[in-house]
DNA sequence: ACCTGAACACCGTTCAAGT
DNA sequence: ACCTGAACACCGTTCAAGT
């Protein structure tokens, strides 16, 4: 029997549901970096192949190569993408206005606020090879690089406290973020059992009698408020490292 | 210091090209595993694929399964193993003896020392999806969670001040290991080409005056002094909310 | 100018069959 | 009891060919 249809099918219902444009614009590299996004939002990163990213678009993936040099670039693209996008966030500025902790806060807010619209797409901003040791995650773009060290240069920080501040400010943000996004459910895929924990999680507690006795306390939330204090640190340690500089 | 060279030296020389052992013992799951960090230790995650680990093991990739579920499965195993290093580390206590602070501190340079030992991996620690709340990275085993949680307890710390601690410890431990691990190059395969990146860099640097200035500083390394002192900084927060919970 | 068919060299995984 | 051959449904990527 000819059976062979029903892979095309199903495949292109459950990832792509539009039918391709009726009107076909040229595809670009922006359309695809964007298409790739959504698609990684949705289904996460492991559903993502050329081919079904190809299909969303209502194209064959072979076209995609006359826009993207090949995956490993899209994905570099993706994560530049999603950290530009803190370039439409009215409430971050490129440049301080009211002190350099208020453009810190405003800054980390604004990571922070881009990695919970794209928990599944965050770790591939904190994990993706580093191109150069100044491109430290989540601060993967060199527009923002740049506005962070001359922002806090034109506080008055000496070069080594505004270098000392980015590194602070990255590892702080990397953990946390990081930390919070996973808690959302992230690098998962979209065909993943539901598999029986009830059970499974009292019966391997009992040798941990800690953690079980703190699971209540272990399971609540409270991310947000620990971003805020842990922010609130930062910040103080970064004054000291200004002051230091400049005594 | 105490790393690879104590899991098998039977056989299994690194990697393939090499005919079956000539005595064939019967595979098992740890060393499969193990086979496997050795793997991603030398050539990266992305080059990890079933077939080629059977290969390492003088086997085809189909005997695997006899022993590891599946791919997932291997590579969650390849996690906890990594953490579970950390049992055959002297300085690291499974209990505290001379005080939390001495007790965290080796912790803490226990998980450093198992992720600079294996830059490759960690960022897997880091990224694979939770399968608990409180198995958060990089501590993902329960035996070290519960270390934790019970070392703090027994210490007097109460129970919220021990989960704050354990969140804060996590978060720090992972934001700087992530970046310090990931300026050693980690994510990339072997099969990477080595591009122009003396031209690349000057150029497309000019746009961005304040990194291109600073780029002799972003350049050094301290992540060794850094995560000393923030180290220090932790503790401090720590002994805050423990005397806080006590008040 | 833009897209595709066909092909290549890989994947993970299953299962009946070999020893 | 342990391993494998063959097969299936996928991958990323190239390139000559179609429109």
């Amino acid at each position: 029997m000819a059976n062979d249809e029903d892979v095309v099918d199903a495949d292109a219902d459950v990832v792509a549901g539009q039918p391709p444009p009726s009107v076909r614009q040229p595809l670009d590299r922006e359309r695809i970096v964007s298409a790739a996004v959504r698609f990684i939002d949705e289904y996460g990163l492991p559903g993502l192949s050329m081919r079904r990213l190809g299909a969303v678009l209502g194209v064959e993936a072979m076209s995609l190569y006359r826009y993207v040099p090949g995956r490993e670039n899209l994905l570099d693209a993706v994560v530049e993408s999603i950290i530009e996008e803190m370039r439409h966030d009215d409430d971050v500025l490129e440049v301080p206005r009211d002190g350099w902790q208020d453009f810190l806060q405003r800054l980390a807010h604004g990571v922070r606020r881009v990695a919970l619209a794209h928990p599944k797409a965050f770790p591939l901003v904190a994990s993706r090879p580093p191109e150069a040791p100044w491109l430290r995650p989540p601060l993967r773009s060199l527009k923002w690089v740049e506005a962070f060290l001359d922002g806090l240069s034109s506080e008055g920080f000496s070069d080594n406290a505004a270098v000392s501040a980015y590194r602070a400010f990255t590892s702080f943000l990397l953990g946390h973020l990081l930390l919070e996004v996973s808690s959302l459910g992230a690098d998962v895929g979209p065909l993943d059992v539901i598999d029986d924990q009830e059970d499974a999680n009292d019966k391997s507690l009992s040798p941990y009698p800690t953690v079980q006795r703190l699971s209540g306390n272990l399971a609540e939330d409270h991310s947000a408020v620990e971003f805020e204090e842990s922010l609130e640190e930062l910040l103080n340690r970064v004054a000291l490292m200004q002051s230091e500089s400049s005594a």
